[in-house]
DNA sequence: AGCACGCCGACT
DNA sequence: GTCGGCGTGCTC
């Protein structure tokens, strides 16, 4: 007999012993009884079972070994153990999140119906029957419990029948259904669908690969050195301008890797989400067919599953997605590469608070791979990293055209328009129809140079792209008797205008109503429209330049997963003239024919309450102005603010990262900000505010105490809070944020580590989490 | 997180 | 008198 160590998927951090006849692989997935269920955990450790040793309970058997081979590599585990204690978080809950949801949602529940509750249907004038043949169909006997629990709940909406007779208890205890677990699913099989990389490859053509630049070679020649050297794990930052051409270094190294070692060797590419589209993912297929596996989030668990079991088996070399990705399956990992490495996406910003990025780093040292981590804008943190000579930099400075950096020109602009009350919202305070749009209510305040720029651009059959850094019609919907904004019941931020001012928004949960709901509701009110977002900026840039094919491209935009490739798709193929949107534009895309970039609210971006906004707006310009004249024409940037004093506009406009880093270096250093301390964030929040206060009465209570017990500790950590983070309400949770900052990372790490000893046991509905290395403090 | 056990209001 | 509400506490 075996005792086995088991991760459960709980919020706990302990694992848990069973038994089992023999031992079982490390990494195996395995189905155990836990508290009264099934789940299913991941197998740590065999040893044998001491009989006699003295124990407070009897262990548990295995109920079933899931995977005969691991699902779970060595180093793979390594990670997990890595990432739970470095972002403190119970290991279990780590490795589920390692794998596609469906690998521990395996217990399957399944509603049966009974003999009487056969029945009970055919009876078509029982109530009882009504429930069983909405929920059952006619026909079957057998339903799974997700699919019952959706059709319950559509038919307590429907109201037609006494809401107790719609649930699982009362069906039960009639003895009309019966509840069984079904048996864990197995590692799933391909299906019969064809892959995305098999689809890319039908319409792929030969690639045709250009010749190589002067710094492309030298940058290669670098990176080949340091594969000679993997076993000192290099880690390169590789810095290169916006079209300098870093995607043909990337795959040059690929193949590089790849002739070297008789077709064993496999290549992680990791990717900003956003930047994930088909024609990123054919630039990969074209050069290496049928080699390339792609995992996206807005893929089914089954695909992924299918791209993932390419990579296991060695089918498939290189794997391209996201940040989730660096937790892939493979056999003989020999390079990862993270593209646009400063992304925010990187890091999860729910659940687990990993950074794919450094996890990256972590991994490539793990596995002797070599580590690129590449970008235009190196983050703070990367770029540290590399002066102290923990990574090697690599700089590319020109163009892979040859053509200048676009010349970007700073446009100041006017003061906010004058408030003035929209005829649109008095038109619904009167419950009329809504008035056709007139010229005066689309306008933004928009540079004359911007609109003569745009014009002139068309004229020329050029292409331009104009970022707003925000979505929605106006900003706000400003009550003038109140003086304030209208916020979302929600959560504590303003909603939003959409839809022509006639739709009130919430970005942060979603909370739509409608602008006629409200005035019903306040009708003493007056209220006003305040400033714009991509909405309206498209409305106005149809106004003002005429006869362009214009499309808006934002999150509001892109309705279903085809969206965003088609509109790029159709931009590229020269339909359209003008596309206007936010960041989703930004980013890593190449347009040849583009040739003005337009960026306004470049203020907004500055003016974020976080110590990284700065760093955020350098890279959003830099990205943004990068998409201009990347072919034979020379592009032209368009910066509309009011601070072009500002410096972090002043080195987008000369796209001087260094400059930046410079500045940005030294105010992180007379704050001590990261990379100069490290920062861990501890977010509470609960709907009951009162919990919360009383709560952080303990928090203060605990700080006082520890700074008696522990001064040494404590005097080397700063603490924060517990305080209101600058968006108090999310989904109707208030919440309370403490930050640990310290340039002692030991000493801040066992006094959270204490904290949350501390503090585990919360009681009603107060949650927890624990930020390592946080994005962002919002 | 689930799920069970346990103690108080409105119903067959 | 029960059913069922959700407050605490445990899960090898």
């Amino acid at each position: 007999m075996m005792q086995i160590e088991v991760a459960v998927p709980t919020p706990l951090a302990q694992t848990y012993s069973y038994l089992a006849e023999i031992e079982i692989p490390r990494g195996s997935r395995v189905l155990v009884p836990f508290g009264g269920r099934k789940v299913v955990g991941v197998a740590l450790s065999s040893i044998p079972y001491a009989e006699d040793a003295p124990r407070k309970f009897e262990l548990k058997q295995i109920l079933e070994v899931i995977d005969a081979q691991p699902m779970y590599s060595a180093t793979v585990l390594e990670v997990a153990c890595w990432i739970a204690t470095y972002y403190m978080h119970p290991i279990g809950e780590v490795l589920r999140s390692m794998l596609p949801a469906s690998s521990t949602k395996v217990v399957r529940e399944v509603i049966k119906l009974t003999a009487k509750g056969l029945d009970e249907r055919a009876d078509g004038s029982s109530t009882w029957g009504e429930v069983l043949r909405a929920v059952f169909g006619n026909k079957r006997q057998e339903i799974s419990k997700s699919a019952a629990k959706t059709k319950l709940q559509r038919l307590l909406e429907a109201g037609a029948v006494d809401a107790k007779m719609v649930k699982f208890s009362a069906l039960k205890r009639r003895e009309l259904i019966d509840v069984t677990r079904g048996s864990s699913m197995r590692a799933r099989k391909s299906a019969n669908k064809l892959s995305s990389a098999e689809i890319g490859e039908e319409e792929s053509l030969p690639a045709v690969i250009p010749p190589a630049t002067a710094s492309q070679e030298r940058v290669l020649d670098a990176l080949k050195l340091g594969l000679n050297d993997r076993e000192k794990t290099p880690v390169f930052l590789l810095h290169g301008i916006t079209g300098a051409g870093k995607t043909e270094v990337y795959l040059r190294l690929i193949a590089e890797v790849m002739s070297r070692d008789e077709a064993k060797a496999q290549a992680l590419v990791l990717v900003p989400e956003i930047s994930l589209t088909p024609q990123m993912t054919r630039i990969f297929t074209r050069r290496f067919s049928g080699l390339v596996a792609v995992v996206h989030s807005a893929m089914s668990d089954a695909d992924r599953w299918l791209e993932l079991n390419r990579i296991r088996s060695g089918e498939a070399k290189i794997l391209i997605g996201p940040r989730s990705a660096v937790f892939g399956p493979f056999q003989k990992l020999e390079l990862i590469i993270v593209d646009e490495e400063h992304d925010s996406s990187y890091k999860q910003s729910s659940g687990l608070a990993y950074n794919g990025r450094d996890v990256a780093v972590l991994r490539g040292r793990l596995e002797h791979a070599l580590v690129v981590l590449g970008s235009a804008t190196p983050s703070l943190e990367s770029y540290q990293n590399a002066r102290l000579g923990r990574y090697h930099l690599l700089e590319m400075h020109e163009r892979a055209t040859g053509r200048p950096l676009p010349t970007v020109e700073v446009l100041v602009a006017e003061d906010q328009p004058k408030s003035r009350p929209s005829t649109l919202i008095a038109a619904a305070r009167d419950g009329k129809a809504l008035p056709a749009l007139t010229q005066e209510d689309a306008e933004i305040p928009m540079h004359p140079e911007v609109v003569s720029s745009l014009r002139d651009n068309l004229a020329a059959g050029r292409q331009a792209i104009v970022l707003v850094n925000r979505r929605g019609y106006a900003y706000y919907l400003f009550s003038i008797d109140e003086k304030k904004a209208v916020q979302c019941p929600n959560c504590s931020i303003s909603m939003t205008l959409h839809s022509r001012s006639t739709v009130l928004r919430c970005h942060y949960c979603d909370f739509t109503q409608t602008v006629a709901s409200l005035v019903r509701q306040r009708p003493s009110e007056k209220f006003v429209a305040i400033g714009y977002g991509s909405q309206k900026a498209e409305d106005a840039l149809r106004a003002s330049v005429p006869g362009a094919r214009i499309v808006r491209l934002d999150s509001d935009a892109v309705t279903d997963r085809e969206m965003l490739p088609r509109t790029l798709g159709k931009f590229r193929a020269g339909e359209i003239d003008i596309l206007v949107g936010t960041q989703i534009l930004a980013k890593g895309h190449d347009f040849p024919n583009v040739t003005l970039i337009v960026i306004l609210e470049v203020d907004q971006l500055l003016g974020l309450p976080d110590f990284r906004a700065g760093e955020r707006a350098f890279q959003l310009l830099v990205q943004a102005a990068g998409r201009a004249g990347r072919a034979e024409m020379p592009g032209r940037v368009l910066m509309q603010t009011m601070r072009p004093e500002h410096n972090v506009v002043a080195a987008a406009v000369r796209q001087d990262y260094a400059a930046f880093v410079d500045q940005e270096i030294l105010f992180r250093q007379a704050h001590a900000y990261p990379p100069f301390s490290r920062m861990i964030a501890i977010e509470f929040n609960s709907p009951d505010q009162n919990r919360l206060r009383s709560l952080c009465e303990r928090v203060e209570t605990w700080m006082e105490q520890v700074a008696r017990s522990q001064p040494d500790l404590v005097r080397q950590v700063r603490l924060l809070g517990p305080a209101v983070p600058p968006i108090e309400t999310i989904r109707g949770r208030h919440r309370r944020q403490l930050i640990f900052t310290s340039s002692q990372i030991q000493a801040m790490r066992t006094l959270v580590a204490q904290f949350t000893r501390d503090f585990s046991a919360l009681s009603g509905d107060v949650r927890m989490r624990i930020d390592v290395d946080p994005q962002s403090l919002i």
